[in-house]
DNA sequence: ATAGTATGCTTAACACCGTTAAGTGAGAGT
DNA sequence: ACTCTCACTTAACGGTGTTAAGCATACTAT
């Protein structure tokens, strides 16, 4: 009796579908400008359906945002185990990072910049296993690498991290959430970020 | 025949009693978080009052953001006029923006996290006028103090400005939108980005 | 003084929203 | 054949921002 089997891949492959519509929704529209009715007759279901699926809306935006964010983390993954210079790998890490957010600017700005908080606590912990989390693990290795190596002079890992992160999103985030302000060259403001971070962190 | 002038002068009052109403919601709960209706409440008048005075919502808070804002551009300017050492007196400013950021988050979410895209042509112009852009201004006059005093290696004003920005926005729109991240101890964070960036562009 | 008008505000409603309680109906298990 | 499970729907709740229409009051002109 393979039935049991079978329509349980058919909700899994529903579940995809309301996952592929959302994502679709609100990379394209934004997630405040997408309601769950909208999302419901894209895959031509009733709009309760979704809550089979998903807790709330909020958590159909988290579901996205991890697989974005695995999609950053292999990317940087790959980086990090070329083994070249640990700084000239954090330098191309944190490259990649912001290279991905102005690739796919409305999956950054769903992940990073309007990101809507959780409500509840129990959703936090979770999240800190997220990919997010390994996707920042990644960088955080990077960083640890080049203290280890002594080629810093800080060497509060955490700090650190947390500090070069901040600088690439600053630079990813105004890219994209300001598209109009009178920029100087994208390419040289990001390498001018990332080199001055470095230079200013050196031994 | 003063009459017109006391109902402009009531007009006026009434707007500016919406302003505070608003202000003291926003601020304290989150422009998401507080309905129009909340705020015609609090000043006892009916909800489509408010429509009299402030175009939309979103009016409301820009207006709101233009007087904070122009707090903050006055705390910078005093910074600039000090007239310390360039360099020290750009760090205080960087400062003075962060903190701002973290003080006021409703306001910063608005005028640069969540900034409108094209609403209206006519608004964007006036927004590029707006006091968060003033200070934006405030912050390059530093950056050139600091290059003609030759305390920089990188001349490129501009870029250097856009950079320092991004590296304080970086570091207060994490902070704002990602409150339930383990951040370090965030004024040695904001100090370490702020040293970090400075030291890098040493000469 | 009185009729007419402009002004300031309110009532009621529109068209949405996220979410849930209750109900339906097809297929599986006995 | 009968029950039961369960994926799904309908209808509704209590909100949202916003607007059209109406109502008094105060001012103006006759």
């Amino acid at each position: 009796m393979g039935s049991k089997q079978r329509r349980e891949r058919e909700k899994e492959a529903l579940r995809q579908d309301i996952l592929d519509a959302a994502r679709e929704l609100f990379v394209h529209e934004g997630y405040e400008n997408v309601s769950m009715r909208r999302v419901a007759e894209k895959i031509e279901y009733s709009p309760t359906t979704i809550y089979l699926y998903f807790e709330d809306k909020a958590s159909l935006l988290y579901a996205i945002c991890e697989e974005t964010f695995a999609g950053l983390c292999k990317r940087m993954e790959t980086i990090r185990k070329a083994g070249d210079d640990p700084v000239e790998s954090l330098r191309r890490g944190c490259r990649a990072y912001v290279d991905f957010g102005l690739q796919y600017p409305n999956h950054y700005k769903l992940t990073f910049i309007n990101h809507p908080q959780h409500p509840r606590d129990e959703k936090r912990q979770l999240r800190e296993e997220s990919m997010g989390m390994k996707a920042y693990g990644n960088l955080r290795a990077g960083v640890e690498a080049c203290i280890k190596a002594k080629q810093f002079r800080e060497t509060n890992v955490e700090a650190v991290t947390q500090m070069m992160w901040a600088g690439g999103h600053g630079i990813t985030s105004l890219l994209i959430s300001m598209p109009d302000f009178p920029w100087v060259n994208k390419d040289e403001l990001i390498d001018l970020m990332i080199d001055t971070l470095i230079d200013g962190l050196r031994a």
